[in-house]
DNA sequence: TTCGTTACCGAACGTATTGTTCGATTTTAT
DNA sequence: ATAAAATCGAACAATACGTTCGGTAACGAA
């Protein structure tokens, strides 16, 4: 990809990214954009057909990224430890969670921050349902497979959402442990 | 309130769910509104400051109503059944929701059900933490209470999607159960 | 270095939406 | 019957959107 358009879309998404921890995505204008990007109006259509396409592109980069690298990473682990493979999966969510990459936890502890989760938890779904082998023992009961599915998933979510608003306080350890023991 | 009011109100916010089941809350235009409410444009903006507004205000009618209902619903059965408190609490919800009562059922369905499902937790967050006592003895491990509440809360919002979105095939009855299983 | 291609600029434009204003009209409550 | 209040409808300025186009600068390959 030309220089040139690596570096005004690096610029736009840090403008938006920017801009995202200060406002509601409703409020924020394209003006603004291309304004604390410093590029021209054209040059931001040339890019993105909107502003709902911007935020779109912006999600597909980060997660992306993130369970593109959790895959890789839970197939290391598979081999290396014979140690609990969900356990270890959540806990590097957590640990690569922690470490900020691309700005995630920013975007995850916005205003915005439901506009992510949800793409968080789309993604995490499709995370579970490929691993299901490794949950589905402790299904103790008899509940339909895409419940507990769900329920795994929503349960991330609310434990990832509460240690965020809590100030992360807690170790990926420890956040991990609390996890473990209400799935 | 002078009868104007109230059905210009109503008419409004009509219009307004009738919208929200078709398009998203943000393409959703002010011309369209008062004009499938049939109501001037001086008239929407003496009823509401603003798009947002509106919604903030539809959602008090909605979870004002459904809780209170809610909070007498579950004093009542305090005092008639000796059954776990906790669980008739969650069944009253699911049934009471099934009912589609101010159409709460129907936006929880719509194409802005995160919009409705935020403010169903924040309202449903309350409710379990004046109820506190009904829970913590479920809270089996050593769990701070706050992410015990949370986990609650998470949990019954998760089950309450997954039960929407596979089209309620479940009976409260059923879904409750699925919840007390989990939780 | 040269040269063709590509991206960016920036100003301008038409359109759409917003939120407000004001006088005229209708409805309400008493 | 009357005074108060709500609605109408048209118009208004202001803002934001998305597009267009000619000129300029940067890129990559030969």
């Amino acid at each position: 990809m030309d220089r040139r358009q690596r570096k005004t879309r690096e610029a736009i998404f840090g403008a938006f990214i920017h801009l995202l921890t200060k406002k509601n995505f409703n409020q924020i204008t394209v003006g603004e954009i291309i304004e604390a990007a410093d590029v021209g109006r054209a040059t931001f259509y040339a890019h993105f057909e909107t502003k709902d396409f911007l935020l779109k592109e912006l999600c597909g980069e980060l997660f992306c990224h993130l369970f593109d690298t959790e895959q890789n990473v839970e197939h290391d682990h598979r081999h290396i430890f014979t140690c609990d493979g969900s356990q270890s999966i959540f806990l590097h969510l957590f640990e690569h969670l922690q470490k900020n990459d691309n700005n995630l936890l920013t975007l995850l502890s916005s205003p915005n921050n439901e506009l992510f989760m949800q793409y968080f938890g789309a993604n995490l779904r499709h995370l579970v349902a490929d691993h299901m082998d490794l949950f589905a023992d402790k299904n103790s009961g008899h509940l339909p497979l895409e419940f507990w599915q769900n329920h795994i998933v929503s349960t991330f979510m609310g434990t990832l959402t509460w240690w965020i608003e809590n100030g992360m306080k807690e170790s990926p350890q420890i956040i991990t442990e609390y996890f473990m023991q209400v799935v």
